[in-house]
DNA sequence: CGGTAAAGATGATGGATATCATCTTATTTG
DNA sequence: CAAATAAGATGATATCCATCATCTTTACCG
């Protein structure tokens, strides 16, 4: 049953969605097109109408995860001064709530290893993604525009890292 | 064809050794029991007559990893005053070629994603390990007890935050 | 030293999954 | 408004993989 045009965007909005989701919680190779569709209120079949292959779909639930996440960040940015962000940034970061919170948590984390394994359009669309959230960040860093950027960076490996290595841990660490 | 009992004994190691490299590199999932034992010389036939199953071989391949990894860091601090190590295991961590030697490298990086997907046990096993490293490092750090545990804790998640967004991004970051 | 059991090989089996083919039904478009 | 077309459903197909069954050969135990 066809549906209009408009019907097919969010259809399809809603497949990058969900995917963004379960490629963060099951990872990629745990994410199967018939789970995504299903996710969607959909079966398998009409997977192909909206995308080329699987990985067109990782792809665009890669931009959308980080997308949800530069928005939030961003909203960070109107709602305090850029010097307390990074402060509030990272003590909501490092919350047993975000630990917990895969599916919806910071992509940079959650994905690592499965863009590091895929192919080079996933690690350019997640290496761009990540200078994105580091020059957003340096904007709440102080010193020259080199320190700045330096200490985004070393900002997002460190919660990034914690985040990892929490996650793959029992209750301790 | 059976063969001695040492002989056995060193089958299960290159096994073991052999899929501490494959799923550094290719990941749990994308590590195939068959691989494995072809790596090793053999066919996929006799894995059980090692291991209970592939779950059981994963949990192995991660003590491996992380003992060669624990034997450099211990041989680091054999060789160097404390002070010294944390410095030099860093700009060590942190080169070109650390980042693009995956299947050799620290694991923790490498293999925090697939544990957080993956099983208690495994889990148990991955945050002990990491403990163990924290601690090592611990020693070449300054201040109270508890501040160098978390001195060494933090340089732990920095680092491999770091190593973990340069493998997931272009040449750039 | 002979029988038994076990290491490893070969060859199923069953389940999962990406992708393709086809069908239905509703939207476009001329 | 009718014909063309496309969204989504159902149902293959082919591949990969973990695990099991069975066979051969050789080590080990009595």
């Amino acid at each position: 049953m066809r549906v209009s045009r408009q019907e097919k965007e969010k259809t399809r909005r809603r497949i990058v969605e969900g995917a963004a989701r379960l490629i963060r919680e099951h990872g990629v190779e745990g994410t199967s097109v018939a789970e995504a569709m299903r996710l969607a209120g959909l079966t398998h079949g009409g997977f192909y109408r909206h995308f080329a292959d699987k990985d067109a779909l990782i792809v665009a639930a890669l931009g959308a995860a980080f997308g949800e996440r530069l928005a939030e960040l961003g909203a960070r940015f109107a709602a305090e001064r850029p010097e307390a962000v990074v402060t509030s940034y990272r003590s909501q970061y490092l919350q047993e709530g975000h630990v917990a919170a895969v599916a919806l948590g910071c992509p940079i984390p959650a994905l690592a290893n499965d863009v590091a394994r895929g192919g080079e359009e996933l690690k350019a669309a997640y290496g761009a993604n990540v200078r994105d959230v580091v020059a957003l960040l340096a904007q709440g860093m102080s010193g020259t525009a080199r320190e700045r950027e330096q200490g985004a960076l070393r900002e997002v490996a460190m919660l990034a890292g914690a985040i990892l290595i929490a996650r793959a841990s029992d209750p301790d660490t």
